[in-house]
DNA sequence: TATTACTTTTAGGTAAGCCTAAAAAAAAGT
DNA sequence: ACTTTTTTTTAGGCTTACCTAAAAGTAATA
């Protein structure tokens, strides 16, 4: 039996090595999860007893064969619950993260079958995430932020990088959301902010709203 | 904060008294949620420091209004999601108990308020248990066991008294669910067995079984 | 390269929720 | 009423997941 806690540590893990391809640091795991070092190590131990990670004293941790199936277990089931909350019980975008932190650690695979089917098989979540198969399939869409875009060019939105309530509602108020198509129309190199064309209008963004806003590419 | 563990003695503690109408024993709380009596006694002690039961020494415990409005609501929660699992998942009458007791204990008003809109507020879970409503009103339909049933006495089922996997599975062979009309056409006196007719059919149950069935009465 | 700074681990402690064994209180039987 | 049995509580321990402080290892810089 894996433990709530146990789950954080390897979905943590796992989302910091897709996005390093490194192993995770002690630190890096201890502020996302906001706890010691300390604890991260024991943890990080107790971990590769059970096989579910690689780790050597100093040298960061990854995740094994197994961890890696048990994480994207638990994305698949975090995704589908903020799908569930959004589609079927009209949760908003930001409200749904905190919920389903709590969701994803519910014990039972028939019930996430179950939802997978009533929500017919999503492939993606309200973030624009991609929601891994019962297998562990993933499908990764490359996506960059707005804020990599160059002048002029143009781009559909499909998800955010930065699961923060009040960054989510300010893109509500916007009115910005998946599937939006904006265009670049302005750079100010001063503050690194912009302007963007969507829907017929303009808006001015900041760099820290532009970074975590991720368009499709190819 | 109220914790999981903690939530579980409220509710128990709720169950047994609803029925006896007596403070609850330190062994009754210890066999039903499978732990040691030496355990109850502390967690009791813990409750009432948060005044959410009153307790005294060797005189067993009750709920105070403020512990009874907490197991309320986690009953209200409980039967809400085994009316989701039922009416919206698609589980069975005998699935939906294991995966309700995890999901009870999430923690969101909205969640639960919106799931009660989603079901359109029902008043019974799938086993004929009243569903307390937001405020903690619930509507107590007085019922009795076929067992006690008098010969040739008609009935409508309304709900079950035991919550036991196999048990639920043996109603489901035999077609008895909420609403099915019955008639007691049989009491055998040697082993209290008897034979019901309903849906123009004659079948013959234990004891145990026609204890745990229960119908309207009124 | 030696010193300073930072990261990571070890050591020792805490709270929650459980346990067993023994003591104390209450209930039951003679 | 006084044993005996049962129930309940106390006492002392364990595990999980956290903590802080100190030690050890690694990296950065003069």
């Amino acid at each position: 039996m894996i433990t709530k806690s146990e789950e954080n540590y390897l979905k943590t893990i796992f989302s910091v090595f897709m996005q390093t391809q490194n192993n995770v640091s002690t630190n890096e795991i201890a502020n996302l999860l906001e706890t010691s070092p300390a604890s991260v190590t024991e943890m990080v131990k107790k971990l590769q007893e059970k096989n579910l990670v690689v780790y050597e004293k100093y040298n960061g941790v990854r995740l094994s064969k197994e961890g890696e199936g048990k994480a994207l277990a638990i994305i698949r089931k975090h995704r589908l619950w903020e799908t569930f909350l959004v589609r079927k019980l009209d949760f908003s975008w930001s409200e749904v993260h905190e919920v389903a932190e709590q969701l994803e650690h519910i014990k039972s695979e028939k019930l996430i079958d179950k939802l997978d089917h009533l929500l017919n098989y999503p492939k993606y979540d309200p973030h624009g995430d991609p929601i891994p198969s019962k297998s562990g399939v993933f499908k990764f869409q490359e996506r960059i932020s707005i804020f990599e875009m160059d002048l002029n060019e143009e781009g559909i939105i499909m998800g955010v990088s930065l699961d923060n309530k009040d960054f989510l509602d300010y893109l509500t108020k916007l009115k910005i959301g998946i599937g939006t198509k904006i265009k670049v129309i302005e750079q100010i190199k001063f503050d690194q902010s912009m302007k963007i064309e969507y829907d017929s209008k303009i808006e001015h963004i900041s760099k820290e709203i532009s970074e975590n806003i991720l368009i499709k590419i190819n």
